[in-house]
RNA sequence: CGCGGAGUGGAGCAGCUCGGUAGCUCGUCGGGCUCAUAACCCGAAGGUCGUAGGUUCAAAUCCUGCCUCCGCAACCA
């Protein structure tokens, strides 16, 4: 069974702070996809997935839900993996990061880099927004928000642990060198070398004393071990490993032939995870594939739009088969894909039902029509059939191609492709004709026959992605006959079984019903929800009035303005303050043209400290309010108001 | 000039490495067939291959400029 030898895969492991939504299964049904397939080949494969429970986060969400941080995370993670079981996704095991063994041997990774000098103590200070768990330099803020939430930061400033990046730089960058495939797609190699690899490393912060719920940095109490070190050895604590006994599994599985992860975190395992690795003097994994996001429409899902696909839903609604061709097919391979239900429906009529379901329903009607499902040998083959053999041989090899290029959509599409010739094939031969005529029979049988084993061949290549449908055909063929080996030839089907009934695989969706129905459901659902937006103002603490004082706000007039070149955001302002010019950069430039600032009066900070932004010396910051939509409005004065005016 | 990717018939994509009839899936229209789930098969319409130049007998394909979009980074006073 395990001639080919291991193969070890991973998904990254989900943050249990919210149910996942679709976009976020993409990836379990990926690697499960990759995982089947490897198997089906003969490999050992051991399949790992799990769940990243510890942080801020999920302490504070705890909190506010009025449970303990590892009753909340026991929830997460549970429906987390129950989704993954819908999936029906067949992972080897399923680690949290909160398991004793975990916690246990990272606590020993943590000493033993400590020890060996690759971990060292020092401070870092930052401004820390606590929703992100992010720390912020104070050049990051916007208007002295979190940048990436747009909430309340605190100064914070906390002793903590550094791993030494720097130390192993060049040995990352050789690594690569002589790993052309170690990140892939190659686009996104690209971007982690030149944004982060050739500017240089810096010494990265694993702990912190900010927060409780984490493993505990054994010999320095208040401490715990950040994210980084936590998360990503999950995927050797999962094998038993041990610092000082790697144990049999580890063994036999590691390094990983590949960890499936999403773009936004190649970073974390390509640079983060291998020095983490070298420094622990064990293997790096052989690749590490970042794959692109599910979107809905062009929109980011976000329960805040109010356009989340669960995976359940979705389910109900189709089954799971449909649901995992619907990830696997629509998903490209470096950009976004998008999701919307207009090409779901899309999808599941023309290529399941239409294509596929139609194909195996009419093969074997036929075959139970004309001989009473007995499959006949193959005895009058003509010149006709040679097209139809060598596709279906040619689609295994061509589905081996790309599958180990990680590109799944494709190597569906080479699947459906012998679909499509199948139907061809049967209006190529006719067998309604051939039926007609006594004599014909012999070869009445062969045509069938070529259609059961390219279904057969179908059904096998099939099985990864969509293992319950293979197995539906492949009781309808009635044949056991379903190994990999068996796709050498064309002619593993025997003769002389008898098919079973014709079942439809799919029914056809009436799109519009569908969606009508979809739309009710929806607008249903948004009235039993009552807007709950009310917006938060986060309290900032009290001041007094000589604090405001500090500020001094004057009315300035906008003499000119111009993009910042090397920015997307940014607009350079020049400003009459009533004394003199001055120039001032503001974030706006999404919200206004410079046409509609020019000659407009607005709100200086006048006594700010200069900075320099992209490259332009910014003196000042002018106000402007949130919109409530993400967007921002600048604050104007009257026009008559005259520049320098002292705002109070 | 931060790094990288992309702009191809209504939609989504392939082709570009190694220049020479522009291809696939879906959609539209017409036809065929009747085994089958109004499915299947065939055909047609529809593209100045982002734009302006250059190289060449010949460019979607090579070179240069420009425009637009996206990702990563930076950034948001």
């Amino acid at each position: 069974m395990n001639s080919k030898g291991k193969f070890y895969i991973t998904t990254a492991i989900a943050y249990t702070s919210r149910k996942p939504h679709i976009g976020n299964s993409y990836e379990i049904v990926m690697t499960d996809a990759l995982a089947r397939y490897k198997r089906l080949l003969g490999y050992d494969v051991f399949f790992l997935t799990g769940t990243d429970e510890h942080g801020q986060k999920i302490e504070e969400y705890a909190k506010e839900a009025g449970v303990t941080p590892k009753e909340y995370v026991d929830e997460i993670s549970g429906e987390i993996r129950r989704i993954c079981d819908s999936l029906n996704t067949t992972y080897d095991k399923f680690i949290r990061t909160t398991d004793d063994y975990h916690e246990r041997v990272v606590q020993k990774i943590f000493k033993k880099l400590y020890e060996q000098g690759d971990i060292y103590k020092g401070e870092y200070e930052g401004m820390y927004c606590t929703p992100c768990e992010s720390f912020w330099t104070e050049t990051q803020l916007v208007d002295g928000k979190c940048p990436d939430c747009g909430r309340e930061v605190k100064r914070a400033k906390e002793e903590a642990y550094f791993l030494r990046l720097s130390k192993y730089q060049e040995r990352l960058e050789r690594h690569l060198e002589e790993n052309p495939d170690f990140i892939y797609p190659e686009a996104r190699k690209k971007e982690m070398i030149n944004n982060f690899i050739k500017p240089g490393l810096q010494d990265l912060c694993v702990s912190r004393t900010s927060f409780k719920w984490g493993i505990p940095v054994d010999f320095d109490p208040g401490h715990v071990v950040y994210v980084w070190i936590d998360a990503l050895s999950n995927y050797i604590t999962a094998l038993g490993y041990d610092p000082d006994d790697p144990g049999e599994l580890y063994k036999k599985y590691w390094p990983a032939d590949v960890h499936i992860i999403g773009k936004d975190i190649l970073r974390f395992h390509t640079i983060y995870w291998s020095i983490m690795l070298m420094a622990l003097g064990e293997p790096l994994p052989k690749q590490i594939f970042g794959h692109p996001w599910l979107l809905f429409g062009t929109d980011k899902m976000s329960k805040s739009r109010g356009n989340v696909i669960y995976a359940d839903d979705l389910i109900e609604w189709l089954g799971v088969d449909p649901v995992r061709y619907y990830l696997l097919s629509e998903m490209p391979y470096v950009a976004d894909g998008s999701i919307t239900y207009e090409t779901i429906i899309e999808r599941y009529n023309s290529d399941l039902a239409n294509n596929l379901g139609n194909l195996v329903n009419r093969t074997v009607a036929m075959s139970n029509k004309y001989f009473g499902g007995e499959i006949l040998p193959p005895s009058a083959p003509e010149a006709i059939d040679d097209e139809l053999k060598d596709a279906a041989l040619k689609t295994v090899a061509e589905v081996d191609r790309l599958i180990n290029e990680y590109r799944i959509s494709d190597s569906l599409d080479a699947i459906f492709s012998l679909a499509r010739r199948s139907n061809k094939y049967i209006d190529e031969t006719a067998p309604w004709v051939l039926a007609k005529d006594e004599d014909k029979r012999a070869r009445l049988g062969t045509v069938l026959y070529n259609l059961l084993e390219s279904i057969r061949f179908i059904s096998v290549l099939l099985s990864p992605f969509m293992p319950d449908t293979a197995e539906k055909i492949q009781q309808q063929l009635n044949c056991a006959v379903t190994d990999y080996d068996s796709l050498s030839s064309f002619g593993g089907l025997k003769a002389g079984e008898r098919v079973g009934k014709a079942v439809p695989l799919f029914s056809r969706i009436d799109a519009e019903k569908a969606l009508d129905e979809l739309a009710e459901k929806q607008a249903l659902e948004e009235k039993s929800e009552p807007e709950q937006k009310k917006v938060k103002i986060e309290g900032l603490a009290q001041i007094g009035i000589d604090d405001f004082a500090k500020v001094e706000l004057r009315v300035a007039e906008v003499k000119d303005c111009e993009p910042v070149k090397k920015s997307k955001k940014l607009l350079k302002l020049t400003l009459d303050d009533g004394e003199g010019e001055r120039t001032v950069a503001s974030g706006i430039s999404n919200f206004y043209t410079p046409d509609e600032l020019i000659g407009k009066k607005v709100i200086l900070v006048a006594n700010l400290k200069p900075a320099v932004l992209c490259g332009v010396e910014s003196c000042g910051m002018i106000l402007a309010s949130d919109d409530g939509e993400g967007g921002v409005r600048v604050i104007f004065v009257d026009g008559d108001t005259p520049a320098g005016c002292r705002i109070r």
